[in-house]
DNA sequence: TACCAGGTAGCTT
DNA sequence: AAGCTACATGGT
């Protein structure tokens, strides 16, 4: 078990962090958070300024939860109005987790046309399926599946994942990445829009899906991944009523108006989302 | 039963 | 360029 312990200028909040919605493979039991990333199988639980964990050295958990970004400073920047100052009231401590873009990828291409409970039903099939098995003590727990395992994997085999018309996509997606390793570095190298559009060239990757992958996978914290909720939230609180606006416009109104790190607001509104976004 | 959910691909205008 | 529509599945 290893321990950390957080500075108190630099505020941190586990179980907003976890459970807003950005990740689908952890899940609270009691006071634990329990979850897999890459081959780690993670046990971590919060006690005021106090992390307590095991299954990673300090050092990934210091980059997952983006331990090192000066928080504060986001939300200063983003603070512009009493909707998003609600919100950062609400959920100071969030951090904007830092996936492995592989994961993040196929996860978000998942993540489409669905709920989140669905998703992450959805997830650990796949990764029952096509992962390796990690820990016999307790349930099984699986790994997320490697692009060669996904690459080699039969559509139906895939479908039976409750993932219906996504299947082909995914298996399109991991024959198109393990036919080039270096997709990481040419996304990691080409500015935002240009990074975008290369993303959007796999299958099942249209503008919010490459959004939400450079946003959570890539560190792009400009990207402002525009999901059915953002878009109600932003008419509905910022936009004139009736004013005209496709996705393109507004993702480019939330990143003109919340600066650089708009994806921290993005992700701030969406977790108010039950609060603040009538239906309709 | 009908409607909705972290949208995208493919087609039409 | 911008606007439609089918799409698999499960939850409420």
């Amino acid at each position: 078990m290893l321990t950390l312990t957080l500075s108190t200028d630099q505020p941190f909040n586990l179980d907003k962090t976890l459970s807003c919605g950005q990740v689908f493979r952890w899940a609270r039991n009691d006071d634990w958070w329990t979850g897999v990333v890459g081959n780690r199988l993670i046990r971590i639980q919060q006690d005021g300024n106090r992390l307590t964990w095991d299954g990673a050295d300090e050092s990934f958990i210091y980059d997952y939860f983006a331990l090192d970004l000066d928080l504060p400073r986001v939300l200063s920047e983003i603070d512009r109005d009493p909707v998003i100052h609600r919100a950062i009231e609400e959920c100071r401590g969030l951090r904007i987790i830092r996936q492995p873009p592989w994961e993040c990828l196929v996860s978000y291409i998942i993540a489409t046309f669905t709920n989140i409970p669905s998703i992450k039903r959805r997830i650990t099939l796949l990764c029952r399926e096509f992962g390796n098995e990690i820990s016999s003590d307790g349930e099984p727990c699986f790994s997320f599946p490697t692009r060669e395992a996904l690459a080699g994997a039969e559509e139906c085999q895939v479908r039976a994942c409750s993932l219906g018309y996504r299947a082909p996509f995914l298996c399109h997606v991991a024959q198109a990445i393990q036919a080039n390793p270096g997709w990481e570095a040419t996304i990691h190298n080409l500015p935002y829009e240009e990074a975008r559009k290369e993303l959007m060239h796999y299958q099942g990757v249209g503008r919010k899906v490459a959004d939400c992958v450079l946003l959570f996978g890539f560190g792009r914290l400009e990207a402002v991944p525009v999901d059915v909720w953002i878009e109600r939230i932003i008419r509905q609180h910022y936009l004139m009523s009736g004013e005209k606006a496709n996705y393109e416009y507004l993702r480019r109104y939330a990143q003109d108006y919340f600066g650089p790190y708009a994806g921290y607001a993005q992700e701030y509104l969406f977790c108010m989302r039950n609060d603040i976004a009538k239906k309709e």
